[in-house]
DNA sequence: CCGCCGATCTTT
DNA sequence: AAGATCGGCGGG
């Protein structure tokens, strides 16, 4: 496979229904640890009522109207911690929410932070595993994924899914729950458990 | 495999 | 009071 290539900010910077998609097989790094997205969830700004940016900044997501190519990490039900990308422009609210991997590299590491996790297809199998299994937590609220300045960033590596991407509504929410805004590699064992 | 439910805490 | 979740438990 070719070498690995940070995605640049100018990935970033653009609507994010229009990155997510190219973000499955794309490459996640952090600590040692890395793993292939397979499944993420596109979220907009005052346009969309699932946003957590939809009534406008907050100390929470101040982050996410902030310059393309950060990290916007929230805790989620008071005890997980989920990742963002933050894509568009300056100013403007947009996010693609990292929602599952498949374990590349480092895995004994993940393995360590995840003991619960009896497979491989455990690490990393919805986005607080995610988190949890890279060891990104409130500390990485911020980074820079372009400069890597906290350890995180995301590459490529030139592969490219063998079947396209398949889209579906979004997991876990209420408002705005028609708007196909996920996308998952279709048969990926890592990608998360269904919605009902 | 599937469905139910409690944990835990920030934001509204 | 609800929420961009997870894991343990019980049943099929």
């Amino acid at each position: 496979m070719a070498r690995r290539r940070r995605l640049p900010r100018s990935f970033y910077r653009r609507d994010p229904l229009e990155v997510a998609p190219e973000l499955i097989g794309a490459l996640v790094e952090h600590d040692g640890r890395r793993a292939r997205v397979v499944e993420v969830e596109a979220y907009r700004g005052t346009d969309d009522p699932a946003s957590h940016a939809y009534r406008g900044p907050t100390p929470r997501t101040a982050v996410m109207f902030g310059p393309p190519g950060h990290l916007y990490v929230y805790l989620s039900y008071g005890m997980h911690w989920c990742a963002n990308v933050v894509c568009g422009v300056d100013g403007v609210a947009g996010a693609v929410l990292l929602r599952a991997a498949a374990p590349e590299h480092g895995i004994e590491v993940m393995r360590r932070a995840r003991p619960v996790a009896r497979r491989d297809r455990d690490l990393a199998s919805g986005p607080a595993k995610l988190c949890q299994a890279m060891g990104i937590d409130r500390r990485h609220d911020g980074a820079d994924l372009v400069a890597a300045d906290r350890g995180v960033t995301v590459t490529t590596d030139g592969w490219t899914p063998p079947v396209a991407p398949a889209t579906s509504p979004r997991i876990g929410i209420s408002a705005a729950a028609d708007r196909p805004w996920r996308w998952y590699l279709p048969g990926d064992p890592n990608v998360s458990a269904r919605p009902r």
